[in-house]
Order: C-alpha cells, then sequence, then structure tokens
DNA sequence: GTATTTGTTGTTGC
DNA sequence: TGCAACAACAAATA
C-alpha cells in the first residue's frame, strides 16, 4: 500500500505515540527475509532501554533514531504498515517486529513480506538511507533533471519511468497515475516523445500530488487523520481508479485500466491521448 | 482453482 | 554497454 504520503502518515502515528519514551522490549521473529543482513542480538541489546529521539521519512523509507546512536531503518514494501497498539496486546501472525514502550506497542506488520529492516549503530547516517533520490520537493528536483532523466530512459512508457525511485523518491502506482492525469499525459507514451511544456507539466504535477498527497494523508503538524484516506478528495482520480466503470472527475467520461511498464493503470481517454 | 495486489531486485535479451 | 521487459518474492482477497 505505501507510497510517499502513507509512508509520512506511518512514521507520524509511531512518532506520537513514542517520542522521548523509553523501549523497555523488542520482539522480532526472524523470517530472515525482512531482517536479512540485520544483526539481529545487535539490535535488541541497542534498542532494549533506548529513548526514541527522532524520526523522518524520506521517499517510501522512515528512520528512527534512538538514544545511545541505534538507526531503525523502515521500508513498508507493497503491504506493510505501522500500528500502535496497547502494550498488553501480543504480536499477531505478520507482526515481524514489535517496540514496546511503557504504554504501547510499536509494531510493523507486513503479511507480504516484501518490506524491508535496516539496522545501524552509529553517529554517522548508513548509506542505505543517505543514497535515496533527492525528495520531489527539494530544490535538486528540478524540470532540467527530470528531463534529462527522461532523455535516458527514451524508450520505457512515461508510467514506467514515474515508478524509478532514483529519480521519482516516493511515486508508487496510483501516484504516478494521478500525476499522469492531471499532466493529461497517455502512461503509454514513452518518455522521450514528451515536449518541453508536457515535460515541464509532468515536473510540476509531481510536485503537487507529492504536497497535497502529503497534506491530505499525513496531515499538517500535529494533527494526523484517523485514517489513511480519509481526507482525500473524492474529485481525485484515487477514488475512480479501482471502480469497474469509473468515470473522470474532470471529464466525465469513462475511465480506462490495462496493464502498462508492468503495472494496472488507469487513465482518463477524454483527456489523456497517446496521439 | 484463478487472478489480483499502492514494491523492488535480479536476470535475460535486445 | 545501457536499457527495457519480466519473473520472482509471499499471502490475502475476490
Amino acid at each position: 500500500m505505501p507510497e510517499l504520503a502513507e509512508v509520512e502518515f506511518f512514521r507520524k502515528r509511531w512518532d506520537h505515540a513514542a517520542l522521548g519514551r523509553r523501549i523497555t522490549r523488542v520482539h522480532a521473529h526472524d523470517g530472515k527475509k525482512l531482517l536479512r543482513g540485520v544483526d539481529l542480538p545487535a539490535l535488541r541489546r541497542a534498542l532494549t532501554g533506548a529513548t526514541l529521539e527522532a524520526s523522518e521519512a524520506r521517499a517510501k523509507q522512515m528512520l528512527f533514531r534512538f538514544s545511545g546512536g541505534a538507526q531503525l531503518g523502515i521500508h513498508l514494501g507493497m503491504s506493510g504498515e505501522l500500528t500502535v497498539a496497547p502494550a498488553t496486546q501480543p504480536p499477531g501472525k505478520h507482526d515481524h517486529l514489535v517496540l514496546f514502550t511503557a504504554e504501547h506497542a510499536l509494531v510493523f506488520t507486513d503479511p507480504r513480506m516484501f518490506g524491508r529492516i535496516h539496522f545501524h549503530h552509529g553517529d554517522a547516517p548508513p548509506p542505505w538511507w543517505t543514497k535515496i533520490a533527492p525528495a520531489l520537493d527539494s530544490d535538486e528536483f528540478t524540470v532540467e533533471a527530470v528531463a534529462a532523466f527522461l532523455r535516458r530512459r527514451a524508450r520505457a512508457p512515461i508510467k514506467a519511468v514515474l515508478l524509478m525511485q532514483e529519480r521519482f523518491p516516493g511515486i508508487g502506482n496510483w501516484m504516478a497515475d494521478e500525476i499522469l492525469w492531471r499532466a493529461a499525459l497517455h502512461p503509454a507514451r514513452l518518455a522521450g516523445s514528451l515536449r518541453p511544456a508536457e515535460v515541464q507539466a509532468l515536473w510540476r504535477e509531481c510536485r503537487g500530488v507529492a504536497r497535497r498527497a502529503l497534506a491530505t494523508i499525513a496531515g499538517r503538524g500535529g494533527y494526523l487523520p484517523p485514517d489513511l484516506n480519509a481526507h482525500i478528495p473524492r474529485t481525485w482520480l484515487f477514488w475512480h481508479r479501482w471502480e469497474d466503470g469509473g468515470l473522470c472527475p474532470k471529464t466525465k467520461r469513462p475511465l480506462r485500466r490495462a496493464e502498462i511498464g508492468g503495472r494496472t493503470t488507469c487513465w482518463s481517454p477524454a483527456r489523456q491521448k497517446l496521439r
């Protein structure tokens, strides 16, 4: 499920429950998959008794920093979520990592196990964190950088290119469809075929969708929406892309679905032309 | 039983 | 070489 804004939502959920709180116990049931490459005994030693001091989300990843220099990285994969439960609640079948405070259980749950946990002990931020591409709302995410990337990926459909994290960090399947729909670009257009004005529109909508998604899904300041989708407007493609017989919120004409770039894609043929 | 899934990575082949 | 396409990973749901 989680893309840019959902990841920020989950980060805030743990943060609100546990910032400044001490970890009393760590539960991890190692499937070797999510924790591959992690020194589990070292993770337990470092986190038990440590205090959550800060957290940050970048693209689809989160970093939680603890006193003593422990740094916990989480990628939610396709089906991962972070939840907060009473400390008395026993871990469920798919709860791969649970951090307990005095009141709460901070749960990383992931049925499909495409997620990933990273652990690093030390002052410097680890490579798996620093190598994440510049954020969509940063000064480094320029229209020139996007244009150059599209030239390099000229023969791939633009839908597939938007999913490449090395240039579009945090964009996933629904955000990509939302961006292309707003920019009025057909998802099967080859990246190299976009005219400068179309590249400009794409770049602008990348920033616009990222900004609006963060504000509506992850809330502002101390406010966290009750559910991920609680405040997403009905005017977004988001709500209609899975509906059979769904209509484009802008043109009121039927939407279409097909596999493009290896992923199910929804677009509005009346608005997004192949040409 | 079949097909689907908001992600990433390794392999294959052009 | 660089890049594009695709299978694989695993489990729930329709």
